[in-house]
DNA sequence: GAAGGCTATATGCATGTGCATTAGATGTCC
DNA sequence: GGACATCTAATGCACATGCATATAGCCTTC
């Protein structure tokens, strides 16, 4: 029983953290970048890979966000002039999707931001540990 | 410059663990029992407290939701006969939030399912930690 | 090579969320 | 005691999400 306990705990503690740390991060990548949480992990992981262009299929593969999420946020990228999206030759069904130099030049500056809100708001290991 | 990537790479756990503990608590929730994540977690911080009752304020102040949210989501509780709510006397802007006999009897077998998804995907502390 | 099944992305729809604001109650200062 | 700041909860609004479905291309089987 005392395993249930520790089990609702950890689980509260990680709704709290997250809760608490996406917040934050929302807020300033908004109003600092005018990008959404979705958006910069979109483009983060757009611009983690070498290759430049990926297809919606590997982005959704690594990402948290449906397909259907994650086709509007490319969307929304794409609108802003961040991101483009080009039909896949050999496979017409697929899409690729590469960062704009515009996309790229955004990407880092909101990285600052990102990486600055995680240093502040993000709890240590040991504190999730010990609770 | 390893603790920035160290963080970065907390962060991506903590948004992956989150969405994948999040997203199958809510269906299961809300498959099994007619209840959303919210509701249910707001069931429970009501049921976990001895007093049967709590004003909105003090629910919302152990809770991740916004205040909207919150107001909303005891509105639907309400609407579903979970809970009721009652003007505070002492303090007329004040509102007792109170689980229903229905609320708590609901609470209890969603309470089965919350745990029985935890002990599934919650992923262990050491996996958090070693990633 | 036509049919049917599978895969990759986009979209209609219902819903939950946060922000800003509103409505109502309390408290304070003169 | 009247004006004003403060506090509590509810609500209008815009928007991101997931599910189900639509659309379009590919592939296998006959």
């Amino acid at each position: 029983m005392t395993s249930q306990a520790a089990l609702i705990d950890r689980w509260r503690t990680l709704l709290t953290s997250y809760n608490e740390v996406a917040g934050q991060l929302e807020r300033a990548l908004q109003d600092g970048h005018g990008l959404s949480l979705s958006e910069f992990e979109t483009l983060d992981r757009l611009i983690d890979a070498d290759c430049e262009k990926r297809r919606m299929q590997d982005l959704a593969a690594d990402m948290y966000l449906s397909q259907s999420a994650l086709s509007r946020a490319v969307a929304r990228l794409e609108k802003s002039g961040l991101v483009h999206r080009a039909l896949c030759e050999a496979d017409r069904r697929g899409v690729f999707v590469r960062a704009t130099e515009a996309g790229i030049r955004r990407h880092a500056e909101a990285r600052q931001t990102h990486r600055a809100v995680l240093a502040q708001y993000l709890p240590a290991t040991d504190q999730v540990r010990k609770r």
